[in-house]
DNA sequence: GAAACTATTGTTAACGTGTGCATATATGTG
DNA sequence: CACATATATGCACACGTTAACAATAGTTTC
């Protein structure tokens, strides 16, 4: 059916040997033959049998990203950009198999014969079990965005206490104290770093957030809306809101106006994670960009690293956060 | 270094033949002999090398997913839907290859035996190439998201210009007459249809659209803001922008705003896609949702048919997009 | 009781590639 | 000229798995 360096070799008169470190571009061959064999192997549209080389050089030029869910709780942008950071780095060394951790039975089929490396974008503690499982079968790794200490892992993420913390700054900077805080899905890191951040900037500057001004949220759209709804309906509303993501705040801003009210006249709202649209919306919408793109190109070229040096870096490297200052938020100070 | 069946034959004292069997649960091999192999591999933490069965197998359990490109153009919504549909279907038969087609450099490396299957999901007529590459290599193909005529290809999409004739409708019928036409990116497939269903209506209703009423557009936020801008400098504007995605008119939207106006009181406007967004941005964006996840569900079911029953199905399936009626158009009629 | 059949297991080769070692030829060295 | 040395190529095996065929033992058939 399809050529092998055996019927390039019967062609040019050889060993499969000598086509096999030609194609290689092996020092042993004459340079000659070298071009004599390429130009056989171009011409009768070889190409080398992937299963073949992995089976005998121990590698599967396959790179593993797997998220810690495909199906909910993961927003496109986020998955979108973190794709895109990887697949800029890798080019086509490597191939790169997409999955969803929770789409796993089994981890059976992860072994170090299927993945030269492995990226786990994680956004749950859940997903220990299987980086603890990589990382006992000796597969170079690295998690992305979610802290962990697991030994030989290398592991980058976004300072988001750090961002949530500068959201929280600001808001009070603008004059506001009835701040109220729509919290991120349940379970996931980042939902308690956010919430971290926020509150140890309230803590900061001594103001206390009753409870009735905590509202948990699932990351999407419907719960903020919904949350924001029973912010409307407090007799002391809060005069701003922060939301632990941008789709939470805009389910919110449409509570706002779906209430006759206004932002950031009547509420001010602010977001996190800077998804595309955020500059869009009206009014357009304050939040904390965090670097996805970045994070996932520095983990992807890290890991590379790791394994064609053979070398067993496990740094953590922290990405700062920024703030971006749009419309959401009015000022109450002057 | 890891186990292999010989060392469970070893451990079993049977041949390595006998593994193979007993774990392939042939009927060949005695059941109380596959149980006691079955413990044993269990045991020893065996799991197979896949490289090994897909040479001497020939298949290599990937299936490609390929789209037009990863860097620009393919937003996020419609990225996540369409990995997420296929990943649904596919489960853990096959790992999932994800690639922007504008990153390779050859298409050397797609042979029979690195993919079972390929999916495209293709935005543009150049995508030809690859899809006559695949084609003509024998690899079991299906392009979603643009119609293909080329032979033994399946076929996954919906009716774009359908789509875009009810929406054109939708506004002549809400008494527009004044109506605008913000393009789709040059060279992809759906720009043309949706503009073609668009026109379709206005030709139906005998309307005419003057050239200052129409503007090219990207696809992205930033020339839908644009466009809106040079409609609302015009002295006679038009009462209605149909859009030819959902994100250029959310950046239409945002012009308006900009110039102190309102949507729809001011100017009515139409989106594409129903993005997640769509329905929680103020006002909520009236727009035509086509089936993303299903589309990509039915191709891959379709591509898994012809792979694993070796069949040679080559249907074309057209699904019905739909008109989601929200609040951004104004009826002038009442 | 020999022949034919069945059930179970083993032997061997094959998939396509890379590599250690042996071989052959050309080149230099004293 | 004999010997060492460098250069270029081939031989044989390995990687881990499956499968065609062979072999063995037990069972049925007439």
């Amino acid at each position: 059916m399809s050529v092998t360096i055996k019927d390039i070799a019967k062609l040019a008169g050889v060993s499969h040997t000598t086509v096999s470190r030609a194609l290689n571009n092996s020092p042993l061959i004459q340079e000659e033959t070298k071009e004599r064999i390429r130009i056989i192997a171009e011409q009768m549209d070889y190409s080398p049998n992937f299963s073949a080389k992995s089976l005998v050089l121990d590698r599967s030029y396959n790179l593993g990203l797997f998220f810690t869910t495909l199906s909910n709780g993961t927003s496109a942008g986020f998955f979108y950009e973190a794709i895109r950071g990887v697949n800029s780095v890798i080019q086509d060394r490597y191939q790169l198999i997409v999955k969803g951790i929770d789409d796993y039975t089994g981890f059976h089929s992860i072994t170090r014969k299927s993945f030269d490396g492995i990226i786990i974008v994680s956004q749950s503690d859940e997903d220990q079990a299987i980086i603890d499982h990589i990382a006992n079968k000796g597969i170079p790794l690295v998690v992305l965005n979610r802290p962990v200490t697991t030994t030989g892992v290398l592991n980058v993420l976004s300072d988001e206490e750090q961002g949530a913390f500068l959201a929280g700054s600001y808001l009070i900077e603008q004059g506001h104290t009835r701040i109220a805080l729509i919290e991120g899905r349940q379970g996931f890191k980042s939902a308690q770093n956010r919430k971290d951040g926020f509150e140890r900037a309230m803590k900061q500057f001594q103001i206390t957030i009753p409870s009735v001004y905590r509202m948990p949220g699932l990351y999407d759209l419907e719960s903020g809306h919904r949350a924001m709804q029973k912010f409307l309906a407090l007799d002391e509303r809060p005069t701003a809101v922060f939301c632990c993501n941008d789709e939470m705040a805009l389910g919110a801003m449409k509570a706002v106006s779906e209430a006759g009210m206004h932002v950031p006249n009547d509420i001010s709202v602010v977001g996190f994670d800077d998804t595309v649209f955020a500059a869009f919306v009206t009014p357009a919408l304050t939040t904390v960009r965090r670097p996805i793109e970045q994070i996932s190109k520095e983990g992807a070229l890290r890991l590379l690293g790791n394994i064609e040096n053979k070398q067993h870096e496990t740094e953590q490297l922290l990405l700062k956060t920024e703030l971006i200052v749009r419309e959401s938020v009015r000022s109450l100070s002057s």
